[in-house]
DNA sequence: CCCTGATTCGC
DNA sequence: GCGAATCAGG
């Protein structure tokens, strides 16, 4: 295979998406993911930033008269950790980030905008996890995670991403989480701690 | 072990 | 220019 102009510019806007390399090289198929990352470099796509947009290089300050380096090379601007990969503004976060009195009401599973129905009454919905059958520490840990979500949508699902569904299929609040699953699994740590419970534990919590 | 990007260097 | 091998890290 051979970098054409379509297959790189494929490259790029992934790249720009924050896709990784591997995601990268798999999507484009005949590459691995070195293939991917040296193509990168070539273009000189290093350094991601959200938006696309590149930044101007930022040189460091650098001492006024920088003593006189050995160094064969030009020492390359630190890389900035890719932070944010895709931003969603939609829906406002549910808590204020102030101090938000200890756990969220319990029994309040889907808070936030109305679910606009769009489905007719009586379609079943998906098994949604009871509060009252989940330890509070499995329930305070996925309400943290799902705010961290990656927000996939359904064919961004790999086999390592976690596939736990959020919000109502029957809306547009839907996503799936998307965080690194836990190899073998097909959740997330903290989705496999709601989803795979003893018989026991489920038991003894039920009222 | 799974993964990430960065770099080198023979081709 | 290309990308496998390797490095360095999470």
């Amino acid at each position: 295979m051979s970098w054409t102009d379509e297959r790189v510019e494929t490259l790029k806007r992934m790249w720009a998406e924050g896709q990784s390399a591997s995601q990268i090289a798999k999507e484009l198929g005949g590459v691995t993911r070195n293939a991917v990352i040296g193509k990168v470099h070539r273009l000189g796509l290093s350094n991601r930033v959200a938006g696309g947009k590149d930044e101007d290089e930022v040189e460091i300050p650098a001492a006024p008269a920088a003593a006189a380096r050995p160094d064969p090379r030009p020492e390359p601007a630190p890389r900035a950790e890719a932070p944010a990969p895709r931003a969603a503004p939609e829906r406002p976060a549910a808590a204020a980030p102030s101090a938000a009195p200890a756990a969220s009401a319990p029994g309040n599973v889907t808070p936030l905008p109305l679910r606009k129905a769009i489905v007719p009454a009586g379609q079943p919905l998906p098994p949604q996890p009871s509060a009252n059958e989940i330890s509070p520490e499995a329930l305070a840990s996925v309400r943290e995670v799902e705010k961290r979500a990656r927000k996939l949508t359904l064919m961004e699902l790999t086999e390592r991403t976690c596939k736990w569904p959020i919000g109502d299929p029957a809306t547009d609040d839907f996503w799936f989480c998307g965080l690194p699953s836990l190899p073998g699994k097909p959740y997330c740590e903290a989705h496999v701690g709601v989803a795979f419970q003893p018989m026991s534990a489920r038991r003894d919590r039920r009222r």
